[in-house]
RNA sequence: GGGCUUGUAGCUCAGUUGGUCAGAGCGCACCCCUGAUAAGGGUGAGGUCGAGCGUUCGAAUCGCUCCAGGCCCA
């Protein structure tokens, strides 16, 4: 029928397909996250996932890692910043639980605060004004509950593992008791004072108002200049007295303001310290006068304000003027010249009227000075009795007073120049009318004051930043100890309803006296509130908040309270401030940590964005030192904040956001988890669509190198089969293999150690693509699929598959907690416990020939003479390629298949050691049928196909 | 304006104390494989290390200035 020449040329091709041991395995190629990932969360938790943790941590071998969750705010749905630092957060609580921590883990939300007041306020419309107190807290409660609900779904979306049935939240009474409990040791320690200080206040609503209850509006006002006539003219520069300048002749400071009506609480004038001011002589209004302003500004604004005749007689830095003093245009006292760092040269004079009632920076001034802070605006926007009389008449307030304040200067010669002037200014939320800046009486805690004999606060946070606590990154020491530095003193109080009251009683009407606040009052007023919360302090009278009180028995107690409790009681008024949600926040380690757990002070960890420098990381700090002695955390780690892909910030205005809700449905939760482990989180950290499919792509890079791990696994029962290693097995690829893996284990588990992230994630995905998939996995190919089932070699090459899978699954866990237990089910057959009850790999116990290291040093140059050949000469599968390399000393103890499968090509020889590499065309050569190899054993065989020895051994024909 | 901080190939980043430190991965181009297949592999092109001026025998690496960002203040 056919020739026996046809039959050579064209052989029957028979298909060995069957006979291969060919992957298989039940982990999938596509991951499907966003529909797989919910059923990860509800197995974990239907088998009790984060109760089996805590029941297993109770002998953890390294004991108990203290983390601690800074309370995010319950409010509005999390968004990216949230995703990071959750995850962020999550990876810690994984990998030192999977380090052989005990790690439990209380999530925790900051409830109380205006954000929430004022949503509730605006939800209620007019009717809200007139809602007692109590009912607005009951408002504001439901809506936190609403939000932690809510974002506790959303952060459980996560697959982040926390103790989610039993959060820490500010407002539970419990919480609240210990955030007093802190107050009163603070108060018992002297701490905590009231003085005034400048707060934006509405005169409409006479109350004081937080930055984010005010509007800016453009306001037209009049800006004056002022004259302001030296008292002391010894004091002034040597150098003005020697430029011409009679003596007694009146010389003037140039003051610049755009609220004359704060002109009646004037008690200083700032200059910088290190400007140059210059003495100018000019004639105005038909006077020759001599006035000081700054060198820089003097010829405009004597221009401008039609000065005639300028000449500048003399200058000198702004610390010459430091002992000048002037007299108060009106108020008939005399004022000094002060240093401040703040005055600009922008506009004004370089001259600041400062008036420390009525600004920050000039009450900051007013502190650091000395100087009253005085504030003789009432609330109402009227006058008290301390201004003159013309300031005094019925109806005058702040914005009538401009005009008389104007009219009096002009009349007094004091005014050297006015005018219209638009500026940008913050008005009442509410009612649109401006505010004004007025002092209020306030609650402090003073951070300089020196108590129980020793340092100040301040000085004792400054050395506990100094040592004893590990920065990660270690810039954050620089930034604490800069804030701590230049912090002024803590303003605790606030003047709203959803809060927790600063528990003060105020003596009954008429009777003189400080406030009733000391650590027995307090500590009074606490029993109640544990019992009852803290809207027991609205509902109740002082008398029965009170009940626990002994008066007679508290020596710091002020003499009215002594005198007049027990038949004033129930005339007392009860404060109406309640604290800074910073001072709750501020207090969580004895809140959260101390309530929860013995032993749960310090923490070992405290993990925030950067901007908590200035934030918790501070007041607890404050807080934690001041009751304790000792920080409440050993370490920090601090992250940056997302920006879009051309670093800018992100802002809903600027349209550059990005929704998590989005991320999740387009990516699932093990993606963005990935990116974030992918991110450098130290600093500014990019975000956007791309970059998050790019972690997209790496993702799938290792689920396919996980799934391949796997699929060759299937016959595999490490119980019967596993290979163990000796020094005979050390120039194997298994062995070097194993190697690279006992690398990865140290490379990854320190970079956990170490808050590392980007170092997990680049090594996984690095032993994923080069050494798994671009070297091993494609040398070992061939003997997975040909070699005898059972055969030593693809045991023992299975054996090392199974260490690097169960290695690589468990690293991965902190990061991938949903692929990880779905590979590590699939490894075990699905009879194992979840990977988050597992620990960290060991090294594996393997000798590595150190050759392996110059082998895969010379590999690319092998690559590259086979490439070579398939460009010049057309050999496209390297299959058809066998390689002669010169015999270098260190090749000599490898196995030549071994050398060829890492080339992928048939056959590999050493050649004289002073050869040239060459690359032989074995397409004349025999191809096995079913290895496909052409390794020079070919030859027909008894089942009728060609086949190499090992493909005929292995078929037993 | 101040404190802290960032700026290395199109993208994400490595680059210890200044001297093979100009690298990796992705992407891209070209090619191979088709028994990991909406997979896998190979080769290759790409950068005046934000700009400028200094210190030094020598700087991405130290100093100063500037430009463009970020957080927190003012």
């Amino acid at each position: 029928m056919c020739s026996f020449e046809e039959i050579m040329t064209e052989p029957v091709k028979r298909s060995y397909k069957d006979t291969l041991n060919l992957p298989k395995t039940s982990f999938a190629m596509k991951a499907n996250l966003v529909q797989n990932e919910p059923a990860s969360q509800k197995r974990w938790a239907a088998a009790g996932l984060y109760e089996k943790l805590r029941a297993a941590g109770k002998s953890a071998p390294r004991g108990r890692f203290v983390f601690h969750d800074g309370p995010p705010y319950a409010n509005g749905s999390i968004h990216l910043g949230h995703l990071l630092n959750k995850v962020l957060k999550d990876f810690v609580v994984r990998s030192r639980t999977l380090m052989g921590f005990d790690v439990p883990y209380t999530p925790g939300w900051d409830c109380h605060g205006l954000p929430i007041e004022h949503k509730v306020m605006q939800d209620l419309g007019p009717a809200g004004r007139e809602l007692e107190a109590y009912k607005i807290r009951r408002k504001c409660q439901d809506s936190a509950e609403k939000f932690i609900k809510l974002q506790k779904t959303q952060m459980q979306r996560l697959l982040t593992v926390a103790d989610y049935d039993h959060p820490y939240v500010t407002m539970d009474k419990g919480y609240e008791g210990a955030v007093l409990d802190v107050f009163a040791d603070l108060v018992g320690k002297g701490l905590v004072y009231r003085a005034l200080k400048p707060v934006h206040w509405s005169i409409e609503n006479r109350t004081a108002l937080a930055e984010a209850e005010l509007e800016y509006y453009d306001r037209q006002d009049t800006s004056v200049y002022v004259l302001l006539e030296v008292t002391n003219h010894e004091a002034l520069p040597a150098a003005f007295k020697t430029a011409g300048l009679k003596p007694n002749t009146p010389v003037h400071l140039m003051i610049w303001t755009t609220t004359p009506w704060t002109l009646p609480a004037n008690l200083a004038v700032a200059v910088h310290p290190r400007y140059d001011y210059g003495l100018f002589r000019f004639q105005h209004a038909g006077q020759t006068r001599h006035a000081i302003l700054a060198r820089e500004l003097g010829a405009k604004v004597l221009a401008a304000g039609g000065a005639a005749d300028v000449v500048e007689l003399a200058t000198c830095p702004g610390a010459a003027l430091d002992p000048v003093c002037y007299a108060h245009p009106f108020a008939g006292r005399v004022s000094p010249v002060v240093m401040a760092d703040y005055v600009t040269l922008e506009d004004g004079t370089g001259l600041v009227h400062t008036a420390p009632g009525h600004g920050v920076e000039d009450y900051q001034t007013g502190k650091k000075y000395g100087l009253d802070i005085y504030c003789p605006v009432k609330a109402d926007g009227t006058f008290d009795e301390t201004v003159p009389q013309w300031l005094r008449a019925p109806g005058v307030d702040v914005w009538k007073a401009n005009t008389l304040v104007v009219d009096n200067l002009r009349g007094s010669g004091h005014l050297f120049h006015d005018h219209q002037f638009t500026h940008s200014y913050p008005h009442d939320w509410r009612g649109k009318t401006p505010t004004i800046f007025r002092a209020t009486e306030q609650w402090f805690i003073s951070v300089d004051r020196e108590f129980e004999g020793g340092k100040s606060l301040r000085q004792r946070a400054l050395a506990a930043a100094e040592k004893g606590i590990a920065f990660h990154p270690a810039w954050g020491q620089n930034r604490l100890r800069g804030m701590l530095e230049s912090r002024p003193d803590w303003c605790i109080s606030r003047q709203r309803a959803w809060g927790l009251p600063i528990p003060a009683f105020f003596p009954p009407e008429g009777v003189e006296g400080e406030p009733l606040l000391t650590a027995a009052s307090i500590k009074a007023v606490v029993e109640v509130i544990r019992q009852q919360g803290s809207d027991a302090w609205f509902k109740l009278s002082p008398a029965d908040l009170l009940a626990h009180y002994n008066p007679t028995a508290d020596h710091h107690a002020p003499a009215w309270v002594k005198s007049a409790i027990s038949s004033l009681k129930s005339e007392i008024r009860k404060g109406s401030d309640i604290f800074d949600v910073w001072f709750e926040s501020g207090c969580s380690w004895n809140g959260a940590l101390k309530r929860m757990q013995e032993g749960n002070y310090p923490a070992e960890l405290y993990l925030e964005g950067s901007d908590q420098h200035r934030g918790w990381f501070q007041v607890s700090l404050l807080c934690g030192l001041a009751v304790t002695g000792q920080p409440p955390f050993r370490g920090l780690v601090t992250h940056g904040f997302t920006v879009d892909k051309d670093g800018r910030k992100m802002s809903k205005s600027l349209g550059n956001t990005i929704e998590v809700e989005d991320l999740l449905k387009e990516l699932g939760a093990d993606v963005c988890r990935w990116w974030v482990s992918s991110t450098n989180t130290d600093n500014d950290i990019k975000v956007d669509m791309g970059l998050l499919r790019l972690a997209g792509e790496e993702y799938r890079k290792v689920r396919n190198t996980l799934r391949f791990l796997l699929s060759n696994l299937y016959d595999f029962d490490p119980a019967a089969h596993a290979h163990t290693f000796g020094d005979q097995d050390a120039a194997s690829l298994d062995a070097w293999v194993l190697g690279e893996l006992n690398k990865l284990i140290a490379t990854v588990v320190g970079c956990y150690e170490r808050y590392e992230f980007p170092g997990v994630s680049r090594a996984l995905f690095n032993f994923c693509n080069d050494t798994l998939s671009a070297v091993y996995l494609a040398a070992t190919k061939d003997r997975l699929y040909c070699d005898r089932p059972d055969s030593p070699r693809r045991r023992r090459t299975q054996t090392a598959l199974w260490h690097s899978t169960s290695a690589l699954v468990r690293l991965a866990a902190p990061v991938l907690p949903h692929t990880a237990d779905e590979a590590w089910l699939a490894l075990h057959g699905g009879l194992a416990d979840s990977v988050h009850l597992a620990t960290f790999p060991k090294p594996v116990s393997v000798t590595v020939a150190p050759e392996w290291a110059q082998l895969l040093a010379e590999r690319p140059a092998m690559l590259k003479a086979l490439e070579e050949a398939r460009a010049s000469r057309g050999i496209d599968n390297p299959l058809d390629m066998g390689l002669t390399w010169p015999r270098k000393p260190f090749l000599a103890g490898f196995d030549p298949v071994d050398l060829a499968d890492l080339c992928l090509i048939s056959r590999f020889a050493l050649g004289p050691a002073d050869s040239s590499p060459a690359v032989a065309d074995l397409r004349s050569e025999p191809r096995c049928d079913r290895s496909w190899k052409r390794d020079g054993t070919v030859q027909p065989r008894a089942d009728g196909g060609l086949l190499s020895d090992r493909d005929a051994a292995a078929l037993g024909v």
